[in-house]
DNA sequence: CGATCATTTGAGCACCTTCAACTTAAGTGG
DNA sequence: CCACTTAAGTTGAAGGTGCTCAAATGATCG
C-alpha cells in the first residue's frame, strides 16, 4: 500500500465502515455480544456457522499447530470482519480473542448467503472484507520476511495508525492494546526485541512514551516512521532520515563494516 | 493441518476440485489461456476484473512493496484461485507468474456474481477457495514465525506433497518447480539456507535426491518429515524421530545446552 | 562448447535470542 | 493507606542461527 492509497483512504474508509455496518443491521438479523479483555469470540475447531463482525473494539486471531505452537496472525478493529477462514472446512481456523472491551455481531453464513440474492451489497461487503484481508495477510509476509527488527516494529505502529486513520479517529497518539509479547509474535520476534526495537525508535525521536505505562504512544510526524521504514529496510540506502539513530542501530549495516 | 485432515482430503479433494472446474466451464464463459514458466498472469497495480482458475501447472504469487522488497506469498496449484486479493480494491495486490506450462482461465468477477444468482454452487466454490487461501496463509506464517529453517524445509515439501494428494498425484516423489532461492523467498530465508537444510534432510534420509538435477525429491516415509518437523519444531522434544541428524544440526538445541 | 545460471559448501560475522536481573505498574487484602 | 503479590516491561551480557561473502561444481542453452 502506498502513501496516496493510505490518505485517500481516510474519509472514504470511516463512511465505508459506517455504511456497511448500518446495511447489515438492516438487512440481517444480528447476535450482538459485549465482549472484554481476553474474552473467546470463537475457537479453532469450533464448527463454523457465523461469521462475525466488530462493532467496536480491538480483536487477535490465533492460529494453533498441532503441537502447541501459536501465533498472532491478524488483528481486527471496527468494521472487519472475522470467522472467514472456516467456511471451506465448516471449522474456525483461529481463535479469536478480544483485545479490549468491544462488541461483536454474529451473522449466519448461510442466512447472509440467502439474503444476499435481495441484496447484492452484502456479498459485496463480505468479498470486500475478504480480500482486505488476504492482502493484508500477503503484506503481513512481506513485513515480517523482508524487514529487520526495527523496521517491522515501525511498521507495526504505521499499521496500527492507519487502522485508526481509516476509522476517523487520531492517529498521531494512541494506546497499544496488545503486550509486547503478543506485538512480538504477531512480527515473529521476541519480546525483548520488541522492546528495544521502540526504545530505539523513541531515542531516535520517531515515536515517545506519552504518560508512564509505555503503552501509549506518540508519533510526532508520520514522514518520519515511513523514512525509517524506507531506509531501514532497504541496506542500500544512504544515511539520511535514519540519520539520528547514528550509534545505536541504524550505522550497524555500514558503519561496524569498517571497524572490523 | 492435522493428520486426519489431510489423509481424509486425498480423495474427496480429487473430486472436489474436477467438480469444482466442470461447475465453472458448464456456468460461465471462461477465458482459456496457456502459459509457460515465467509467464504473467496479471501483474500487481493492474485493473481487477477477472479472477483466475488454475486448470494446470503452478504458479506463485509475488507481493511488491514500494522500495522493491520482494515476497513470494502463495503457491496454486489446479484448482485454486488467483487474483481475490483485487476485490476489494479493484487492483490485483500481486504478480502472479508461471512456474511451469500451464492453463488459466479468467472469469469476469462481475460474470459470476450474477451467474451466482442462478448458481449459489459458484457461490461456494469461490467462498471455499478464498477461506482455504486464508487458512493457508494463516499457516504459512505460523510456520515462518515459529520453526527454526530445517523445519520450514521440511514443512515446505509436506506442503507440496499434500497439495499434490489432494490432486490424486503421486506424493513419494515429484519434481520441486522452483529455484532454492524462490523457496528460500517464500519461507523467509536465503538460497544458501534452503541448500544446507536440503542437504542436512538429505543426510538424516528424511528425503533422497533423485536424478542429478536435485529438484526432484524422493520422499521414503511421509511420517519421518511429519516427525523431524514435530522435533525440531519443538525444542522440549526429546530426539527420537531427528535422531538421525545427530552431529549436524538436530542435536543442537539439547546436546549443546550441556557443553556450556 | 563457451556462457550463464543454479546449486553446494565453507568461513566469518551480525542480528536476534536466551538468560538474567532489575524496575515499574497494577491489583489485593490486611 | 500500605505491605505484598504478580504481571509487564526494560536493559545488559553472551551465545547461536542464519546471513554475507566467496569459490567451486553442476546444469542448461544458444
Amino acid at each position: 500500500m502506498n502513501e496516496a492509497t493510505r490518505n485517500s483512504s481516510r474519509v472514504s474508509g470511516t463512511t465505508r465502515i459506517a455504511d456497511m455496518l448500518r446495511l447489515l443491521q438492516d438487512s440481517l438479523p444480528v447476535q450482538r455480544r459485549v465482549v472484554r479483555a481476553g474474552d473467546v469470540v470463537y475457537r479453532l475447531g469450533q464448527s463454523f456457522g457465523c461469521l462475525h463482525v466488530v462493532s467496536s473494539g480491538f480483536f487477535k486471531m490465533v492460529n494453533l499447530s498441532d503441537e502447541g505452537r501459536e501465533q498472532v496472525v491478524s488483528l481486527h478493529f471496527k468494521g472487519d470482519w472475522m470467522g472467514l477462514d472456516g467456511i471451506a472446512s465448516g471449522q474456525y481456523g483461529c481463535d479469536a480473542i478480544a483485545l479490549d472491551t468491544g462488541e461483536v455481531w454474529a451473522i449466519r453464513y448461510d442466512t447472509l448467503i440467502e439474503a444476499a440474492v435481495r441484496k447484492p451489497a452484502l456479498l459485496t461487503a463480505m468479498h470486500g472484507a475478504m480480500s482486505r484481508e488476504l492482502r493484508r495477510d500477503h503484506d503481513s509476509m512481506l513485513a515480517v520476511c523482508t524487514l529487520p527488527a526495527d523496521a517491522r516494529v515501525a511498521g507495526f505502529l504505521r499499521y496500527w495508525a492507519d487502522a485508526l486513520d481509516q476509522r476517523g479517529l487520531r492517529t498521531d497518539q494512541f494506546t497499544l492494546r496488545m503486550t509486547r509479547a503478543e506485538i512480538g509474535n504477531y512480527l515473529g520476534m521476541k519480546q525483548e526485541t520488541v522492546s528495544r526495537a521502540l526504545s530505539r525508535l523513541a531515542r531516535g525521536d520517531v515515536i515517545r512514551f506519552t504518560e508512564q505505562t509505555r503503552r501509549d504512544i506518540h508519533i510526532p510526524q508520520a514522514e518520519a516512521l515511513a523514512d525509517f521504514i524506507r531506509d531501514v529496510g532497504t541496506p542500500s540506502a544512504p544515511d539520511e532520515g535514519a540519520a539520528a539513530l547514528q550509534g545505536t542501530r541504524g550505522a550497524s549495516r555500514s558503519g561496524i563494516a569498517a571497524a572490523t
